[in-house]
DNA sequence: CGTTACACTTACGTTAAGGTAAAGTGCGCT
DNA sequence: AGCGCACTTTACCTTAACGTAAGTGTAACG
């Protein structure tokens, strides 16, 4: 696959496939100058943006995985599922709150409702 | 109040609040160069600093604050309404797809669980 | 008068994940 | 040969909200 079909795809730039190559996330193949992607390539990609829409940092998920090609390692497997704990942790946590600041807000703007209307009848 | 006691007060660096300062969001009296923090400045950063925790970004809060000083405008605080009703709605569909992603992970822990154990069986 | 304690200003640094522009290269087709 | 497109590399730009360092001022304390 060229790298435009891979933009096709997947839904990202090319900017960000010579990105993530650049920093070692992706290892295309090379024809002449033109990168290459394999099915390996694809499924690691796939890894790859799942991870980031849980939130990963792209450093996270080099880290986890790794030479990841080269079969599954168990060593790997056990990082990862410590590192998806810890972030499932943290997701868990931030939805929490993310659900504290939405109920105040609904309290503000009931709040704001209410002086909103009392200030028109007061203008009547 | 001093720059010091602020921030003891607010929980904030000084650095902090000499950026709302320099960025148009606090407007604090001078005794020579020296900051001093009324009342009104107080009210104004309680305002921002609950504003941050909802989410919103400086930007929006300048805007929204406006001259607030001059007491409660009625326009100002109809604008407010519309960007919390606009953020809580953004809110809201973050909090959704949050709960997905947690969803999801959690069940990708629950595979990796079973292929760890699958793979320490094996071993054995 | 020296030092300490705060305060001040200016200005560059940080972080993540790419965006964007400029300029060059390779290749298939006519 | 020449055209033009797709691809390449290099390298600077972006955003938000401050952090941090350097150098200066000033008021009070001893």
């Amino acid at each position: 696959m060229t790298i435009r079909q891979m933009c096709d795809a997947f839904g990202v730039t090319a900017r960000t496939l010579r990105y993530y190559e650049a920093t070692e996330l992706l290892f295309p193949l090379r024809r002449g100058t033109a990168r290459l992607f394999t099915r390996a390539d694809r499924a690691r990609l796939k890894l790859i943006l799942r991870a980031k829409r849980f939130g990963f940092s792209l450093e996270d998920i080099r880290q986890t995985l790794g030479l990841y090609d080269r079969g599954t390692n168990a060593a790997q497997l056990i990082r990862a599922h410590g590192l998806a704990t810890e972030r499932l942790a943290q997701m868990e946590a931030q939805s929490a709150e993310l659900n504290q600041a939405i109920a105040e807000l609904k309290i503000e703007l009931a709040v704001a409702e209410a002086t909103i209307s009392t200030l028109r009848s007061t203008a009547e």
